[in-house]
DNA sequence: GATGAATGAGTATTCATTCAT
DNA sequence: CATGAATGAATACTCATTCAT
């Protein structure tokens, strides 16, 4: 008889934003974001299609979303790094977490993916973006104000640091490099690859240890 | 005024075709091929939307067109390779091939990349396909009879072989698969970075052939 | 603490009713009826969309309440007239009286005007119409039952009576269509026109008295 | 089989073009802007949705464009007066003629009004709007380079004029703006009165020329 | 009474493809 | 060969209206 609550409007409505964005995801990883349609994205959530329109402004806010609430995710996973210091012990769990997370969010990974494989579109969320800065850019000094350029920076001091036990010789900028194009690699290798075939995973990333720590 | 010679005719064709594939590669590459419309690709090739469906039976056709074309002509750029044997010193120059191959076709790349991560579209494209199996399987026995699956398998031999020189504690499948995938996050860092930030290029190719080697 | 009165909710209800009407009155002047939302309406109004509809069958019928009101309002504001006769004195008044209501109602005009523009709609509330066969006909003898009908009828009462005063010469139907024309491209500056400039607007009505008086 | 020339494409365009204009402006006038949809407007003037997106870029560019369009034809009507001196005779002559202009382009004064009726419509088209200062401002003065500023002068100025005639008594000004709200007035009944009802038309022209002449 | 989530029919717009010339 | 007008199916988006709470 009575109208809800304002507080039960608000968890519908946030479960259904979720649910929302949860097909989504699916859709534009599996199919491009192009493809996606939005009758199919509602289809999908077991909604109508106007209902998408009454918790996204549009197709591409929705995409928006959905990339800052991965996004979020992601950094609440490396939170631990924050601190700004990573030890060689740390370095080793910070490789293994990578592959964890790879696993874990690997249709957001593959949206991400695509999206900024589209320059127009990278042009687009570049601003609101984490993964962005560790994707695109080799530079080693990205803004440091970006969540994802403190990550950056976090790895490049790691190599920095390593030189001195290394000695002069060693080059701090090309082994960073060297070491993200390996985790970009590793990155699209488990992306694109049937969860079938994980066998050899654990070596690998002990391999990737090995020759960074 | 003699008429035009057959030959001639298929001349003018072939060049008109390439025209029309260097121009819809192009836009492919950069918006995507959902984004990217015929009458932009016609009026970027200088012709009509109409001439267009005279060389090409539909936009699909196109694409693949120009996957056959420009995977053709990577794979003669390995045809030296191709009689199945890698020395350390071919090793090392097939390695520095890759590099000026991303360098030189990175429009290619960067569409094929974005094909290959729309699933759908992979499934499609799949049997014509050579990289595809050199960027998706992390298998290393692929079928013998594709282009692709040859250059794969003249990789794994070589690890294979340099098990004989490392000793049995030398994992080569383990190895390949690092191998593979450090040439694939190579591959997106150059594809996707800036022809300005090459500066490092060569110190990474280097290390990349000191750590395979 | 006792329990309301029917009557009290009466009252309520009216008042609410008169809010939800007051805010769409404004929206449909301002923006046109169909470019004026329900949910704008309900926003401005301060209720929620499902109570308008607790007030209102439908989009169409609120429209057709606000005009009937407004109908009602401006009928009251003659009605020392409808006794069918106009001295000169009462004429002079009258001309001012439809001054001070164009400039009093200004919003439900400007509203009735874009309605009565449109044939279909004109079709659809003639009948519950008061201002339309003022407006519309420039026939002299409308239906008697109607309130506008009798405005008419006592203007073209008064210039029927003037030709008494004026000789054979004056051509009372003429006459009256004039002053009926002159009333209208009052009436329409004065609801399109800026508040600011009303100076002249005393000029303007003495003009008009002058001229059909 | 050789493809048409570039001439006999653009004859068939603009023929195309002025088919969907007529057919939209008979629309629009009579549902009003928003109730008309391009799929009746399309299928009114014989050809396919897809088609009008051909030759205008949106509903609204339509409307501009029938706007402009129309504007220019009214101007043209009155072109003769573009020297800016008006006699007495001219002035009559003036008068008739937007009585035949009122009858002739019924269908476009009715878009005309209703659009310029509502606000927000109204700021759009204002700069590219010719009617729009004759119909809007009642100020005496308007910008002087626009078209419709022109006619706005030449009428003021008549009235500027005939004070010398008329002695230091008359006001031009405020007998310019009452001029004005005649003609409107006078507008309006004729684009919102049946043809049946035209047979005092010539007497009313007759006594508006009689009083402001 | 009151709320706003939910629906779905309807609307503007896009674009691959066809075809008369 | 070559053109671009023409089509129509598909798509993103809107909004009046309903209804469970």
């Amino acid at each position: 008889m009575s109208p809800r609550t304002t507080k039960q409007y608000e968890e519908i409505r946030e479960e259904k934003r979720n649910l929302i964005m949860d097909s989504a995801l699916e859709h534009f990883a599996k199919e491009g974001y192009h493809a996606t349609t939005i009758t199919h994205i509602a289809k999908h959530a077991g909604i109508s299609k106007g209902l998408m329109y009454n918790y996204f402004e549009s197709k591409e806010a929705l995409l928006g979303a959905i990339i800052e609430r991965s996004v979020k995710e992601v950094l609440n996973y490396f939170d631990t790094n924050r601190d700004g210091y990573l030890s060689e012990e740390e370095f080793e769990f910070f490789v293994r977490r990578i592959g964890t997370l790879l696993r874990e969010k690997r249709i957001f990974w593959s949206l991400l993916f695509q999206i900024l494989m589209q320059s127009e579109v990278r042009e687009h969320f570049r601003s609101s973006f984490v993964g962005a800065s560790s994707l695109e850019s080799s530079g080693v000094n990205p803004a440091p104000d970006m969540p994802a350029a403190q990550i950056m920076k976090v790895i490049t001091d790691y190599f920095v640091r390593k030189r001195e036990r290394m000695g002069p010789g060693y080059d701090s900028i090309a082994e960073t490099k060297l070491f993200m194009l390996t985790v970009k690699g590793y990155a699209i290798t488990r992306i694109y690859t049937g969860d079938s075939e994980e066998e050899d995973d654990e070596k690998i990333i002990n391999r990737i240890i090995e020759m960074f720590k």
